[in-house]
DNA sequence: CTGGGGAGGGGGCCC
DNA sequence: CGGGCCCCCTCCCCA
């Protein structure tokens, strides 16, 4: 807990502090590791996701307002014109917002007027599928407005293509009130690079590729000699003044490029540059019409100082601030043309520009160690054990930080449709709190409303609040009802006394329960009532905690991890299942065939293999069918026939019943001889008791000598027919099925009496 | 058919 | 007294 009040202890201070070097370094390399996360990698460990608000499309505010999740908020300009989006709690680490909406364009569809402002590339097998467009407030959602981080400390979000839709996902807690600055993922920005070269390459035109990369420095590209492409870069800021063309060959240009924006982000002017006016268009047009390379402006001198790239300048020990009364405008890699833009006021929309992104720097080298990564991604620090000493502790022992308070995004609202408990979930949210708990009270994860404090939003469904108030009503009118006798007044029927002492017995089934409130969960369980409704499908359920654990389904999240293999699983029950494997403990074992199962429902569909169908041979007085003939035969012999209620016939019955089904009664032909059968019997035990106990092994002496004394002893006219129950049998599956078991054995000799 | 994981349901215990 | 959390059990699905 101290680690973790460390890491929340003032608002905004924590990702400072995750950028810092005071950070626990097994926190640093998982939150380092990330930034070589591939998307698929961002997708498959998010832990949270939180989708748009769904409002009425005849709501008089555009998609792109009325779409912000619950968790997050606008901020607004003087005019009323959305400049950012903040966080209005905590948000974890690992949340997936989006996907990004707009209107779809394919290459060929865009309208010529577009503006790209706000477009997204969409790649498909390395190929431009289409752009979404944000452009229209109608069409778009919230996403819009989302800033670009200038660096990578400001920066909690990183945008992913998943499949055809854009993601942004948090790669750091985001504190409440902390404006949300997204940036390309790694694989984003590179196949928007790949795409700037390969376009570079495409400009087969004689006219001179002028591409202004910096505030500073401007390279242009030429096609003047034929198989020489020529890059002459010059400088065009104020910097200096003198010009220094260079010529590289049409293989090294993208190297050029690469080494050139080293350059820039760290922070090294070429004054030997002549300096361009700063009046002329800074890109040139490619042929599909598209700007290439960002151009930072002289405003944002800190991006030139080594701040400018997300990915590479965490490190730096003190940042500006991001200050209101600033112009604040980010270009993407396509400048103030297309990708990552603000919705800072147009106004501004010249003076903040951010670098190109870290893909294009050489990704070797001492400036980027945090580039070359262990090849192992841990998952996101909130994808822990959510409690249990052991779990809790080897968390630590792994990563060496506590648990970070979770607060599923959008599962919060601001306003809470009841009082808040005082222990709990939204305890949670507080710093010092710990051990964490699991997942907090959120919306979907809400109990029905308190009568008392029950005050429907219009976000909730009517269903669920119906189900509240079903069970509000439920509980008033119990609360109400006369009492007669000893009974509670939240039941709807007296409860009985035993010893003088409460019985808290369900009236229907007549369980019993050690407290009131365990009796009364268990009513919903005949009532039907399930008043824990999950708002992402619907499914609704009797117990809070089922419907946190259900939860997990759609965030995805594995808070259990096996310590021998580091799988992880969504319960403790499954894990514990999951153990067995290692441990090779095989708890269910068939009684007839002594097959051990790591899992009870396997052990029970095994035993379907010796169900009574499959069996042939029935027994006239008790009923019980066996495989062999010689099984009924000395089953009638040792226990069916003498005083069943005694315990050692009831032991020689089940005895007799695992002979028939062990392999050694299946190696014996149907008219065996006693003798066989004897041995093959005594076989049999010596190796199901194998390593057991000493009294088991003195039981089974005992059992052996009275089953060899039954399989002697001489037939008496007592003893009933065996019925071949098959032979009656309408049941074709009983071929087949007893085929499988004893493939050679099949009886083909009717019993006596047939 | 076996064996593995995922998920839901019921109930006990503790705060 | 209610809520939170946990555990056990069960079933389903799929390789």
């Amino acid at each position: 807990s101290l680690e973790r009040a460390k890491l929340h202890e003032a608002p905004g201070a924590a990702a400072a502090k995750l950028t810092s070097g005071s950070r626990p370094p097994d926190l640093e390399s998982s939150l380092s590791d990330m930034n070589a996360w591939r998307e698929v990698d961002f997708a498959l460990n998010c832990t949270y996701i939180v989708p748009d608000q769904v409002s009425d499309p005849s709501f008089s505010l555009p998609k792109a307002m009325t779409s912000i999740p619950r968790n997050l908020t606008f901020d607004y300009s003087a005019d009323n014109e959305v400049t950012g989006v903040f966080s209005k709690e905590y948000i974890p680490q690992g949340t997936r917002f989006g996907p990004l909406q707009g209107d779809l364009y394919t290459k060929d569809s865009v309208p010529k007027e577009a503006n790209r402002k706000y477009f997204w590339r969409i790649y498909s097998g390395g190929q431009l599928q289409h752009f979404i467009d944000g452009y229209d407030v109608q069409k778009s959602n919230w996403m819009r407005y989302v800033n670009p981080a200038r660096c990578l400390a400001e920066q909690n979000l990183v945008a992913c293509q998943n499949g055809r839709d854009v993601y942004f996902y948090t790669i750091r807690p985001v504190e409440p009130k902390q404006e949300l600055l997204v940036w390309y993922s790694q694989e984003f920005a590179q196949r928007l690079c790949s795409h700037m070269v390969a376009s570079l390459w495409k400009c087969k035109n004689q006219k001179p590729l002028r591409v202004r990369v910096s505030e500073n420095r401007e390279a242009i590209f030429s096609n003047q000699k034929r198989k020489r492409r020529r890059c002459v870069f010059f400088s065009c800021g104020q910097y200096g003044n003198a010009a220094y063309p260079e010529t590289v060959s049409q293989t090294k240009l993208s190297i050029s490029v690469l080494q050139l924006i080293y350059d820039m982000t760290h922070g090294l002017p070429h004054t030997s540059s002549p300096t361009l006016p700063p009046t002329e268009n800074h890109l040139e047009e490619d042929p599909e019409g598209r700007g290439v390379i960002p151009s930072p402006q002289p405003d944002r001198r800190e991006a030139l100082l080594g701040l400018n790239h997300p990915y590479l300048s965490d490190h730096h020990p003190s940042l500006p601030a991001p200050h209101r009364g600033l112009p604040l405008h980010l270009h993407g890699l396509y400048g103030h043309r297309e990708g990552l833009v603000s919705s800072y006021p147009p106004l501004y929309s010249h003076s903040r520009h951010l670098q190109p992104p870290y893909q294009f720097l050489p990704p070797y080298g001492p400036h980027y160690p945090r580039l070359i990564l262990p090849p192992y991604s841990p998952p996101f620090p909130s994808v822990i054990p959510s409690r249990g000493s052991l779990r809790y502790s080897s968390y630590l022992g792994t990563d060496g930080v506590p648990y970070p308070p979770i607060a599923p995004p959008n599962l919060l609202p601001v306003s809470l449709p009841y009082a808040p408990s005082s222990q709990g979930g939204l305890k949670e949210l507080t710093p010092n709190v710990s051990p964490p708990r699991g997942a907090p009270a959120t919306p979907e994860l809400s109990p029905p409303a308190k009568p008392d404090s029950y005050h429907p939003s219009p976000e909730q469904s009517p269903s669920s609040c119906e189900e509240a108030m079903n069970l509000s009503l439920a509980l008033n009118k119990s609360s109400t009802a006369p009492r007669n006798g000893p009974g509670h007044k939240s039941l709807p029927y007296p409860l009985k006394k035993q010893n003088g002492k409460i019985k808290y017995e369900c009236n229907i089934c007549s369980k019993t329960f050690g407290q009131l409130s365990n009796l009364k969960v268990h009513l919903r369980v005949h009532s039907g009532e399930r008043p824990f409704q999950c708002h992402l499908c619907k499914k609704s359920f009797t117990q809070l905690a089922h419907l946190q654990k259900h939860h997990l389904v759609h965030t995805g999240e594995k808070p259990h991890e096996c310590q021998v293999c580091h799988k992880r699983f969504s319960s403790t029950s499954n894990l514990k299942t999951h153990l067995r494997l290692h441990s090779g403990e095989k708890p269910y074992q068939c009684k007839l065939c002594n097959t051990k199962f790591t899992q009870y429902i396997h052990l029970k569909l095994h035993r379907r293999l010796h169900s009574s169908r499959d069996r042939p041979y029935r027994c006239a007085l008790c009923s019980q069918t066996f495989f062999h003939r010689f099984s009924l035969f000395v089953h009638q012999r040792s226990c069916c026939l003498a005083n069943s209620a005694g315990p050692v016939n009831v032991h020689m019955k089940e005895m007799v019943e695992r002979f028939d089904a062990s392999q050694e009664a299946d190696t014996l032909t149907e008219t065996a001889s006693t003798s066989q059968v004897g041995e093959a019997v005594e076989h049999w035990l010596a190796r199901t008791l194998e390593g057991e106990g000493k009294e088991d092994q003195k039981e089974a002496t005992v059992l052996l000598k009275a089953l060899t004394a039954a399989i002697n002893a001489p037939v008496t006219p007592m003893v009933p027919s065996a019925v071949p129950v098959s032979h009656h049998s309408p049941t074709l599956g009983f071929q087949e099925r007893a085929s499988v078991v004893h493939l050679h054995r099949r009886p083909t000799v009717k019993t006596e009496g047939q």
